[in-house]
DNA sequence: GCAAACTGAATGAATAGTTATTCATTTGTA
DNA sequence: TACAAATGAATAACTATTCATTCAGTTTGC
């Protein structure tokens, strides 16, 4: 670990302490993470949790935002990018569903142990049901217009979101779960698969 | 709620405990769930659980194992049903993944539970694992059987397998989180047209 | 036929252990 | 010196587990 200064930015303390978070809940779930955990795991001292989030429900939500922006965000880079097609937004799109950064096991620990909580606590899923929304509407979006483009005339873009976003789910809980022989870049080519079908001139060649 | 007589045979409470298990995590989640709420919604007194599963881990640990019981032998009546055709057992695994039972809220809510937790806990992993290796490898077989009956030279089965388990466990997830406007029948419909696109002659037209 | 003793399931008050939160004190810096 | 950030011992709240007691049904002895 490194040395911690005294004092520093209120802004790195919290990231300091949310990448804590990710790393405790991905070893200890949700319900074993305690404050004691993350700052000691984090090099801090225990009241520094309450400094900085007050409560420990505010640190859990955090990190959850936490990375739900960062793969917003990246998604976003991709849609607005001017400079790529149609096909080439879809396969960025994908690539960076299954990239290091977003299939990193501590932070799919992380998506599932919120997912496995949202029943009982509306507030986890309401951190992520505008953007689930404004994502599924770009994705769709793409696929529409793909669709013109490629004569696809009994695509339905639509149904093809949904399906593609369940089975990318579907492939990270697979990537979580499943302890070896299997990586980010196989479940790539199974998403790839899939597109395919309903794609055949665009994504058969894709690896 | 029913009267509680006194006394029951032991197997009788331990159903009744784990059913009042399964609603309180959908309510409350594994780490809200507490040996007082359990006992509560079965109407029983607080020290029951310890009496009949010794530890709060131990019913944890049945009631999941509760859940993957009526999974695993939904499924193996219908693969070693010698009256269905393979097509007919596709069909039967399909309509069994998204049948009133295993959609069931609650039920749902307790497995995304534990998934949640299986990487701090290799226990509930090891309960499922074996047969989720079993149930692949039996619906690897049907794909291949029939595309052997139906000349369809181009599927590859265990590909076929790997979409269909991972599309399903995206649309339970969907299930659970998405709260209105979807229901079981529309996840079925997005799991079927998946198939449609690797069997078309078989199944194309079936709702 | 009847009550007294026995049995084991069920109860819930008490206990022991855990953990989030507080805040008086310490520490480095300006 | 003054100040803000950080510390961690102490507190308060919660919760799993224990176990002495209660209770209803069954058996035994007369």
């Amino acid at each position: 670990m490194s040395e911690n200064p005294r004092s520093m930015p209120a802004k790195t303390r919290r990231r300091q302490l949310i990448k804590a978070t990710i790393k405790c809940i991905a070893k200890n779930g949700l319900s074993g993470t305690t404050m004691a955990d993350v700052t000691s795991k984090a090099g801090l001292s225990l009241g520094i949790v309450n400094l900085h989030f007050e409560t420990k429900e505010k640190l859990l939500i955090e990190t959850l935002r936490f990375i739900s922006d960062e793969y917003r965000n990246g998604l976003d880079k991709i849609f607005f990018n001017d400079k790529l097609s149609v096909e080439e937004k879809i396969i960025a799109h994908v690539s960076f569903d299954f990239s290091r950064a977003i299939t990193d096991r501590d932070k799919l620990a992380v998506w599932f142990a919120f997912w496995g909580e949202t029943k009982s606590r509306p507030t986890y899923m309401s951190i992520c049901a505008d953007y689930i929304d404004e994502i599924a509407k770009n994705l769709t979006s793409l696929f529409s217009i793909l669709k013109k483009e490629g004569n696809y005339t009994s695509v339905d873009p639509d149904l093809v979101c949904i399906c593609y976003t369940a089975l990318s789910d579907g492939l990270w809980l697979d990537l979580l779960l499943t302890p070896k022989g299997w990586d980010a870049d196989d479940a790539k080519a199974v998403a790839m698969h899939y597109l395919a079908t309903q794609f055949p001139n665009n994504f058969s060649h894709i690896r």
